[in-house]
DNA sequence: CTACATGCAAATCCTTTGCATCCAC
DNA sequence: GTGGATGCAAAGGATTTGCATGTAG
């Protein structure tokens, strides 16, 4: 888990302005350490006594990801959510099935990557990349 | 390209209904062979003289999709098209700058798919898959 | 004939925008 | 003080749903 006051003090050195709304969604989704949704955020913010607007919440977290401090990831049905970006970067692998998200080490990827660069000169960012699929338990009971 | 009249007789073997609108999106799609947005199909469709409600074109899809005829990919930005399911399976590589999409062979997902199989037990249907990034242009112009 | 697909309209969900007000710096 | 952030309401786009009608089998 990483600390929210670390976030919070890089975004001010960069002239940012912190407004009571962006503490508290930086500390919710540092101490959540999981991903959430924007309604996640925004369900856990009112029961902690800060009440955002919808709206609120999206400027935040576009504002974050546009600074680098969080990660949005499309996981499908399941949603588009949102994380702190932390040195141990991982991914999700979705389950068609049973709708479970198991996270994965990034190192899955480096064969990918480095694929893509050598043959097609493609710079890859892939950062918490959702793969679906079916999970260990439900590809038991299936086709 | 693949003929749409393998997929009619397929789903036709299947005991599935083949009106004139399933018929006319998927030999739009075929006939494309690009991948399409729900919009684009309707276009098209209308274009050629089968004018279908946008809610039509949502039901076939899904109902393609369910049936394992089509692909569905989110492109992101870009919004969720549908392809045909071909052998020459292959995936999309998404420039965040320019948003150009290049396809890229599926042998270059084989190590992923080998790793996530053995060390997790995860079954990936990694189908058309969208990886984000920067294209060859792009990347020589930027960071 | 009959079950199922379509068309239409309206509802829903997610996200964005405009504008007045408010507050961090 | 002032520029930028927030709240509110409303717009927007994509997708889904309910129900009457149409049609493939």
């Amino acid at each position: 888990m990483i600390c929210a006051e670390a976030i919070v003090s890089r975004l001010r050195e960069q002239g940012e302005r912190l407004t009571i709304q962006r503490r508290a969604v930086i500390e919710t989704l540092c101490a959540s350490g999981d991903h959430l949704t924007v309604q996640d955020l925004q369900t856990q913010l009112a029961a902690q006594g800060t009440a955002l607007t919808e709206t609120t919440v999206y400027r935040i977290v576009q504002w974050l990801k546009d600074r680098g401090a969080v990660a949005q990831t499309d996981l499908g049905q399941s949603g588009v959510v949102y994380q702190v970006i932390d040195r141990t970067l991982h991914h999700h692998l979705v389950c068609l099935r049973c709708g479970r998200v198991v996270d994965v080490e990034d190192c899955v990827m480096d064969a990918l990557r480095e694929r893509l660069r050598r043959e097609y000169a493609f710079e890859p960012r892939i950062d918490h990349m959702a793969i679906f699929g079916l999970c260990r338990d439900c590809r038991a009971g299936h086709d």
